[in-house]
DNA sequence: TTCCATTTTTGACAACAGTCAAAAATCTGC
DNA sequence: GCAGATTTTTGACTGTTGTCAAAAATGGAA
């Protein structure tokens, strides 16, 4: 739990109060690899913290599952969609190992926004680094070639190298399985 | 200014008392065609509000101009990037159209997140709007052709289309002009 | 209206990536 | 350690998109 209030504090400073009833506000989660934390058509209602582990979103469409990110170690998760508007998801989320999480429901999380002003501020600057990183991402997927894409993975998140299937990394990066094979032969 | 004031009062409910002090913080800036808003290595220091007309997003590529996203009537521009981090852009913001834009700083709207726990709130919400919308272009710019991308511009964003020349649509789909172009022949 | 600059279209060709299918390698549970 | 399932690699072929170059169309200013 310590790792989940370092992640918090280094996006904003939290009052010793505040850290208590934040801290309060978090149920630990244990899955199994292979197990859902969420699936398609079924609305989110939590915000889960990766304490341990990792996981991925991911989709269909035209049959075939499209892994669009991944989860690793201090990551906030969740269908950001779906917990945001309360409607169900379109995506799933798998754990890729068995794994620990701190989970909070979408209600405690409001009663904090509510009760203290540092949560909101807090929560605020979170969406604004989410924000950036995702528009970082989008940036590079669009206009980069797939080895390019792959070398720029290789070198800012080689976990996911380490870590994860070919298969999903394939679609991560929006090309297809065999083309990354050989992407990576090539090198 | 009312288009402003309803669009802040679209994302979450203001108090008459903070609508005065949101309002006297905007100042008017009326720009002609292709003047730049921002430009990259320059810090972004102020958040725009687009009243009237439209303008582009772009950084250079190998030489090239990217176009990676266009803001029209009652949009929130900026380059976020270099105004959250308050660090160079690397994007240029230039007007397709002349333009009535409202105008805050970086300062001016920090002063008011401290003075009204209102602003604080609007602004974490119009983040979560503005990162699911994000999210939603990401996923469909990644995981469709350029025929199916173009169609659902057409669909859902036709002013696009009809307000912008076609080589800045064409880099904004992620694809060449001459494809976009065969695209369009063929519809 | 006319001229010039800009934007869009068309053609020919090359390169990159996708698909289908099968073989090879790797991982898992017993 | 073995058998079966899963994952990854390889091969052959196809199709889409990019590039370069030139022609056509459009738009704006005088």
């Amino acid at each position: 739990m310590q790792q989940l209030l370092k992640r918090l504090k280094d996006i904003h400073h939290i009052s010793e109060e505040t850290q208590e009833h934040l801290l309060a506000a978090f149920t630990q989660v244990v899955l199994p690899k292979n197990e859902y934390l969420i699936e398609e058509g079924r609305t989110c209602r939590h915000l889960y913290f990766l304490e341990q582990g990792c996981l991925r979103g991911f989709y269909n469409l035209d049959g075939k599952e499209i892994t669009h990110w991944f989860g690793f170690e201090n990551d906030f998760v969740t269908s950001f969609h779906s917990f945001i508007t309360q409607t169900p998801a379109v995506e799933n989320i798998q754990l890729m190992e068995g794994s620990v999480l701190w989970s909070i429901s979408k209600e405690t999380l409001t009663k904090l926004l509510d009760e203290h002003q540092e949560v909101e501020r807090l929560l605020r600057i979170a969406y604004e680094k989410y924000y950036i990183r995702l528009e970082g991402r989008f940036v590079n997927s669009q206009f980069r070639t797939a080895t390019e894409r792959y070398e720029q993975l290789l070198q800012e998140n080689s976990q996911i190298v380490e870590r994860v299937p070919l298969g999903y990394i394939a679609s991560y990066l929006g090309i297809s399985q065999e083309t990354l094979s050989r992407v990576r032969s090539r090198l």
